[in-house]
Order: C-alpha cells, then sequence, then structure tokens
DNA sequence: CCTTGGCGGCGAATCGGTTCGACGAACCAC
DNA sequence: GTGGTTCGTCGAACCGATTCGCCGCCAAGG
C-alpha cells in the first residue's frame, strides 16, 4: 500500500497522486476523485518515514523531560500535557525523551539524530549543557525555564523572583515583620536550579527592602517533606507568623502539620506563594498565590518554537510571566503581640 | 553531513561506511578506524528516517495517552513515566499521541503513517474502538487495561475486581457489617471504564458472599470530589463503619472530610482499597491498600510489545496482577454498637 | 603454475515519498 | 494555419540510509 499501488490502481503516475494529496499543482476533480477512492478504499496513508526523508522535517517536536525515575512533579507533568495539547493542535507528534541520568542516549538520538524539528526543554538549571548541546546541534530549540545567560535563547518562565517578592510585600502590607522562604530542596539549589533561586533572590530582596526579619528553609518536593519543614520552622523560630514557598508539592504536609500544631490559618499564621491553581484551591483555607499558567506556557513554547523552526535566524524572543497574584483565604493581618 | 560525506573524507564507499558501523560485514581495523575519527570529527549520526524507510522499522513506540485537557492523574503519569523509562532502556523513542476529543487525527497519523513499531494503549474502556482500529491496521500492540473482551489482545492490569473483593473480606473479618464502596466518577462508570466496572463486580460479589449491606457511590476524581462524596455518605448512612475505594485521587479529601467530621480512623472507621503507593502512605493514618504496580506495569508493557513486534503471530499474552495488599493503619475492628 | 577460497571493499538497487522539467492537448488570438 | 499560453500529467532525479551481488587480492593447496 505505497503511493506506486495507488497510482496503478487510478491509472495515473505517482507523481499524480502526490499533487492530488498536496494540491501543490492542479489536477481535474475527475481524477483526484478517482485517485480518492483508490485511497479509502485502500485506507491508504503516506509513509511518514520517506516523507521525512524527502522533505528534510519530521512534522514532529521533541520534548525532553526529567528522567522517568524520579516521579514528575504535577507541574512538570501540566506542562507534558500541555505541549502535547498545542502540538496536535497544530497536527505535530510529539516525541519525549528523558534526559540525564544514564538518559543521554535518548537525549542525543533526539537531537542528532533529525528525528525531530525542534526541542521543547524543561526542567532547566542555571547552568545546562543540554542548552550549550543544542547551541551547538543547531536545532531550532525552546525551553521552558531559563539559564543564568538568558540571552541567545528562546524561553518561556515564570517571573519567581517577582511573584515570591510581591509576597512578601503582601505580609510586610499586612503587619508580619517576620517571613520564612520555604524553597524547593536543598539539592535542587546545589544544582542550580533556576526557580529557586530566583525565588530566593526576590525573597532576600524584598525582605530587605521591608526591614524584615527572614528564615530561609529547604524543603523537599512532597508531603512529609512539608510536614516536616513546618515543625523545623516551628522548633526554631515559635514566635514566625508569616511564610512564602515555591513548593507546591509540599503544601499538603504543611497544613497538616500547621494543623496539627493548632494553628490556625489566617489568624495565627499567613501562607502565600507560587503554585499551580489546584494546590491552591485544595489547600485550607484556600491558598493566596500566584498560579501558575502551565497550559499557556506549555501553548506559548510551542508557538515560539514553531516561529523559531519557520525562522531560525530571526532573533530569539522571551516571554516573561508574571501572572497575578489570587487573593484566597491564607492571609491575613498580623496577630497582636 | 550524511553518509556519503563520511565516505569521500575517508576515502572509502557509503557500504564500507555503513558496514563499519553495524558490524554486519567485517571491516578492517584499519579501516573502521579512519570511519571512525571522521565520524568522530563531524559529529555525524545517522539520519533516522533514511534509516526507517529502508530498514521499514522506526524504532520508535507509540504512546496513546488521554487526552491532556483533562488533567491527567497520578497514575497515569506514572504509566507514561515507566514506559518512557523502560522504552529507553531498550534505546527506543516514545512517540505521544493524545487520542479522544478532537485528537483523533494524532491516532491516526501514528497507527496508520507507519511512525511507529509498536503502540501502548492507556485507560481503555471495556469496548473501545481504539482497539477495533489497533486490529484493523495490524500494528503490533498492548494495552494496559482490558477490553471486555480479553481475548485477542495483549494486556497488562490490575485485577481490581479481586483486589476490591480482598478487602471487602478483610473489612467482613473484622466485624463490619455495612461497607461502602467508593467508586470512580459517575461518567467513567457510564463510559464503560474497566477498573470501575470490576471493581464494582468484584465488591458486588464479595459483599453478597459476606451477606453484608453494601452501599455503592460514585466520585470525581478530586479532594473537593472525595469531601462530597463523604459528607453525602455520612449524611445518608450515619452508622457506617467501613468503606473501600479505588479512587486514589479522592483520598486527601476523604481524609479532610472524615477529620472535619471527628470521625477517628479507624478507632469509627475503616477504609481499605487500592492506590498507588504515594497516596497510600500520604493518607493519614497510612491507608491499608493493595499498591498499584506501575512501574512494573509500564515495564511489562513495553516487554509484551517488544515480543509481538518481533513476533507478531505468536499467541497473545495477558498479565494480571494481583498485587498483595499491604496493611498500613487505616483498617480496625467494627466499633460496638 | 594454476586453482580455490576467504576477506575486504565497491557499486548499484532499493525503501516511498516529493518535486522539477518537460510534454501533449486544448484553447485563444492573430 | 501558426505561435503562444495554460492546464493536466508524466518521467526521472533525489532525499540518506541499508544490503545484495560481485570483484580483486592474497594465501594456501594441489
Amino acid at each position: 500500500m505505497n503511493i506506486g499501488e495507488i497510482a496503478r490502481r487510478a491509472g495515473v503516475s505517482r507523481s499524480t497522486v502526490s499533487y492530488a494529496l498536496s494540491g501543490k499543482r492542479p489536477v481535474t476533480e475527475q481524477t483526484r476523485q478517482r485517485i480518492q477512492a483508490v485511497i479509502d478504499e485502500l485506507d491508504y496513508r503516506p509513509n511518514a518515514a520517506a516523507r521525512a526523508l524527502k522533505e528534510g522535517r519530521t512534522r514532529t517536536l521533541g520534548l525532553v523531560i526529567p528522567p522517568a525515575s524520579q516521579r514528575l512533579t504535577d507541574m512538570q507533568l501540566s506542562f507534558v500535557a500541555s505541549v502535547v495539547e498545542a502540538a496536535a493542535r497544530a497536527d505535530l507528534d510529539v516525541l519525549l525523551s528523558p534526559s540525564g541520568g544514564d538518559h543521554d542516549r535518548s537525549f542525543e538520538r533526539v537531537v542528532s539524530g533529525r528525528r525531530v524539528d525542534g526541542v521543547i526543554l524543561m526542567e532547566i538549571r542555571l547552568e545546562d549543557e543540554r542548552v550549550a548541546r543544542l547551541h551547538q546541534t543547531g536545532l531550532p530549540f525552546v525551553t521552558i525555564g531559563h539559564t543564568a545567560n538568558p540571552h541567545g535563547t528562546c524561553w518561556v518562565d515564570v517571573d519567581y523572583g517577582t511573584l515570591i517578592a510581591r509576597c512578601v510585600h503582601h505580609l510586610a502590607d499586612l503587619g508580619h515583620r517576620d517571613v520564612a522562604l520555604i524553597n524547593r530542596s536543598a539539592e535542587l539549589v546545589a544544582a542550580g536550579y533556576g526557580p529557586a533561586h530566583r525565588a530566593l533572590e526576590g525573597f532576600t530582596e524584598a525582605v530587605t527592602q521591608r526591614g524584615l526579619t527572614s528564615i530561609i528553609l529547604t524543603c523537599g518536593d512532597d508531603a512529609p517533606a512539608g510536614e516536616e519543614c513546618i515543625e523545623r520552622l516551628r522548633a526554631d523560630h515559635p514566635d514566625i507568623t508569616a511564610a512564602v514557598t515555591v513548593n507546591e508539592a509540599a503544601l499538603p504536609g504543611i497544613q497538616r502539620a500547621l494543623e496539627r500544631a493548632g494553628v490556625v490559618v489566617p489568624r495565627d499564621f499567613s501562607l502565600a506563594g507560587v503554585a499551580a491553581r489546584h494546590w491552591a484551591e485544595d489547600f485550607r483555607p484556600p491558598l493566596t498565590a500566584a498560579d501558575v499558567p502551565t497550559l499557556e506556557m506549555g501553548a506559548s513554547a510551542v508557538e515560539l518554537l514553531l516561529e523559531r523552526i519557520a525562522a531560525p535566524d530571526a532573533p530569539v524572543r522571551h516571554l516573561l510571566l508574571t501572572p497575578p497574584i489570587s487573593l484566597r483565604a491564607s492571609t491575613g493581618p498580623a496577630p497582636a503581640r
């Protein structure tokens, strides 16, 4: 069931079948219908490999994900979903490539076997050798998140620094004088993970600006770590009244530890941060937070990538999103001493 | 940077380069090294499309996922991760295809454009037209979950019926006389979603066998639905003492609602079920549950698929897993009346 | 010295599409 | 009737790999 078979049965040449399908040259309505009839009958679909070989493009996007062995976070998953969704809308397929760990073979296959027309990279480190590698190959790519040097690369990101700073200002406005930052895990900070670093920067800046006492904590990406973190915080700083966080996965644990300690939010303790919407809404009471627009980010990443594939030499573009902070019910005035 | 370029620079023919790379015919160590040197220098990697065209296989697996618009559950994500992981180990790439909704174009591209060597299908409905379509195309495939007619198709699944029945027996052994089933959403049940149906079957059978009073509830796949479900349950049946569930995503809400109502688990109320491990462990108190072995299932699915690709006419194989129920702390003797 | 055989390497065909140049027929204008 | 267009179609080249058949060379055996 190749194009030759179709051509033979329809009594035309292979090129005519091709033109009938692509419309790149006119074909009589009559022959077009005859061809279409044969195609429908045989359920023919052109071979993707042959087409890719001749056209020099694969109609496929590569999506590089963190190694699957470590559980993907909800937010990462959400990016995957939105990228796949956006790609499907553009009639493109998505090839997954776990990178890091011992999976660099997969990454190499994808980026240098011309298996894809472009790549979307997530979970960017401040210094990321994969970015260097992609620049080297010349393959168009867009990152979700950005490296220490933001120029020269297309990316989409959330402005964690500004958002965390806004949260701090919000808490300061409410009269809080001591604020803690519940950051991502110590490993991620050590590895130079951008959001963790930028959250820290924004926090430090805002805290200094407002003359607040600050406490900085790292916390693993799961509920037990969140519990443990709040216990640590209350043990070391019993009179703390507010915290900001970028660690959405720890929220259920944070909530549990606060409840167990008899701390009423927001009467005794205010919490704000950056989190995907459902994490914020599932928190009790609902969390005042900037909702990370994962869907929009994935879609934008695909959009930027398609632009870049179409015009590889156009100047790079960036998208730094600063979604508004949704006031919910987890922040209130500082308790009187 | 194609194979011809390498051949020219190394002073050999294209076929020799190919043989040097594949080792399918002997090549002098000397020329092999000369070729390798050129390859390293130019960072050459064979064009995947050309190879796929000639070889007739793509070294790529298709993974059909539910439409990404509806948030994927944790378990689905876990399958995706484990499939990608297992495929990477076999040096295969994974092409993602959202299906359902208006994404059938993507599905069609993947299954009939010979873009992949085989397909893994998840979120199977009891009557699933995608399975029929795949049978029609003759493309090897394996499903995670199975259809109403389990014969004729390769699949890997968890035996929800047996597991839920075991949970019911466990509760009956503890003296509980009234047991509720907290199933998946009404929509899923209506759509003929296998796990929901089989959980119901197993539940009904066990409850009948032990002569218990049963209550059957459906519940959406998120925390708020879980809360609402427990409230409904306690309003309609205030004296209920035990429940089983296959709805892991509702667990946080279930926990919250029970706490709020002052119900102490397991003193006043026992809960058991089937859930991915971390859901069970995050529950307070930790949930007595059969841990769905998602990693193993994904890996097995890939394994079965590879077998099937190698020998398409071999008899189909099934893998019905019945993981043991881990006794944790959420079940106890029925309270005295 | 001639034959046989194994080894290393080469050339050409092939996979299944797309695309370019060309060609015949029909049509119009002069 | 002839020349120029336009339209629809065809044939052939091409994309970049793999693989089959063949050939030349050198060593071993008769």
